[in-house]
DNA sequence: GTACTACCAGACAGACTTGTCTGAAAGTGA
DNA sequence: TCACTTTCAGACAAGTCTGTCTGGTAGTAC
């Protein structure tokens, strides 16, 4: 129950900072303090504040890939209900972190196409991401034609991400019920 | 043909690099350089580099909101051709600005809720946005129940939100496509 | 002990930020 | 010509930023 690493606290700390403030408004002494760090400690895991945003975006990517693993894996569950479950993780998620939205979209909103690194790991994410919407109606549907479970796949991830922005936009939930309204409705025309 | 004033010069310059670039990024010295003007003449038009991005958003909802306008009135042409008109504006916008995407969405991921005047400039846009798709959707179905129409008007914001957002991120036009689909896919099932 | 690693405090350089201020030039209308 | 407005150039204050560097402490392995 100790301290965590030097490491460990200032990619904790960042992660809040940057999620809640925009990679753009936040500077490193902040991150450091925040860390309860020294500044040669941070260049010492990190080679540029550019880095630590990739390590901070590979760490996030990380964990919301297990959790959408298990939603693919539930089987026994319908399409429809894993959908809903999902859709209740992002309603927690934005009220936690006062509708500050997708930290892949808010971050790309930020860096120009300079930063090659970033840039990479915002696409990655976000292709993760489309691939598991496809992968969820694949697996509710295995007999139908996988061009338009794709096509269906990636409307969803489409619905999903503006649920996102429009709930921050907005500061409120209702986008996120209406996008899963319209995927429920666009699943039910597969047959 | 003459030069315009320098308020008109510093709104044009402002606008792209705070498209291009995003709000938190450009500074002062930046703008007055691309306006070619001084910073005296800056502060003498606008109270705070806030201020202009207030009167920036303000400019870009003006311009919109005229050509919006227009679609909601063709009502000799169908939803479904006007609705395509509208993705095809978005997909030139988008092509034009080197997937920047939306203005607000981009600025509503750098400012905070301290800003009260930035973020009020942008609930009024994306709710006058939402509006123009209600909007639309009931004038190709004046008979049908309102409460549906809106609900499907909702979702269409949602999706276009959508492929703006997803389209910035993975620098590609493939979420326009589908999403408009996906709008047309959920008008067919109005009746 | 000795070597090694992880960590810490913070000064410093050099460049950037917003916003204020001085003082002058250019254009306009009477 | 006189008065007025607009614009200009840029110094300046006071602060921020990233990244480097020096010098030191604490704990561990052998």
């Amino acid at each position: 129950m100790g301290k965590p690493n030097a490491r460990d606290r200032i990619l904790t700390a960042a992660g809040q900072l940057f999620h809640h403030q925009g990679y753009s408004n936040v500077g490193i002494n902040e991150i450091i303090k925040q860390a309860d760090t020294a500044k040669a400690s941070f260049y010492q895991h990190f080679r540029s504040k550019e880095a630590l945003c990739e390590a901070w975006l590979q760490d996030v990517h990380d964990r919301s890939e297990t959790s959408r693993a298990d939603i693919i894996a539930a089987t026994e569950t319908s399409v429809e209900d894993r959908l809903i479950t999902y859709y209740e993780h992002l309603s927690a998620f934005l009220t936690n972190s006062n509708f500050r939205g997708c930290p892949y979209t808010n971050t790309s909103a930020m860096v120009d196409t300079e930063c090659t690194g970033v840039v990479h790991q915002i696409r990655m994410h976000k292709e993760s991401l489309r691939e598991f919407f496809v992968l969820l109606v694949q697996s509710g549907y295995p007999d139908g034609d996988t061009e338009i479970l794709t096509k269906i796949g990636n409307q969803l991830f489409i619905l999903y991400s503006g649920a996102a922005t429009e709930s921050q936009n907005l500061g409120d939930l209702w986008p996120v019920e209406s996008a899963k309204q319209a995927s429920l409705q666009l699943l039910s025309s597969i047959e």
